[in-house]
DNA sequence: TGCTTTTTTGCAATAATGTTGCATAAAAAA
DNA sequence: TTTTTTATGCAACATTATTGCAAAAAAGCA
């Protein structure tokens, strides 16, 4: 986790580490409120701030669904602020809310006449695993 | 436009006239924030509400995308409050930062183990055919 | 270690975005 | 036209996110 902060050349403070603990502890993507609620006595700006960094920095990135559905997770892959590729999708299940970041071995192919295009990501909803 | 309202049973007024023009007038998907400045006067208020109930009943949808992109668009597909299905990905030029949806003949089959996929949504970046 | 530089944090204030309740106005039905 | 139903507009409020700045903490260096 210290290396992880390192290698981005981020100052390693209590305050990130906390944060990415409870990234870790996670399985599926997590809200800012629920980072919020885990983390007990914290600052709320200071987490708005964070997040940002670390989403630039390609620790974490955001997973954006319609209905206000914001939440973020750990990246795998090594991303960077200029590019957040994952081969993996997003998918929500409509029974428990999880959002689960699911590697795909295919990444289907998209092609679109005229276009060039230079990233894709896929969302899919249903029903989990754990809720089928 | 009228027939669009009444098919979905919503009243015919200035307001909703308004803003579905103003949809109609776009290629893209268009903010919240574009449809308040074309308005011209208007009501904030009332325009959330608008836009709230045209997603539900299936006259637009929403297309959200990470950094705080948040677009509108019109349906092309009959769609409703239970199911916004499309066959088109949502598609962002870098570039002029303008959203297309674009339809698409053969929509990638996903499949992921022990999921049961309901619906999926692609968004793809790069550059579209008028700014290459 | 102790000192200096750089970055991060925490507070206050503020901005941007979206929602609720309610009286009035307008549309549809009778 | 009259009645019923629904939409609008205002005020107030809630939620979410950002900025500036002084104090505190981390990293770099003698």
């Amino acid at each position: 986790m210290r290396n992880l902060l390192q290698s981005k050349n981020l100052r390693i403070t209590d305050f990130r580490l906390s944060v990415l603990d409870i990234f870790e502890k996670h399985q599926n993507a997590i809200s800012i409120e629920q980072i919020e609620q885990e983390l007990g006595e914290f600052d709320r700006i200071t987490l708005y701030r964070t997040v940002k960094m670390f989403t630039e920095k390609g620790l974490i990135h955001e997973i954006i669904m319609p209905g206000n559905i914001k939440k973020l997770a750990l990246c795998f892959e090594d991303c960077n602020a200029a590019s957040h590729e994952h081969h993996h999708i997003h998918f929500r299940c409509n029974n428990c809310l999880e959002i689960y970041c699911i590697e795909i071995d295919e990444f289907p192919a998209v092609n679109l006449d005229g276009f060039k295009i230079e990233s894709v990501e896929i969302q899919a909803k249903g029903i989990c695993k754990n809720c089928i």
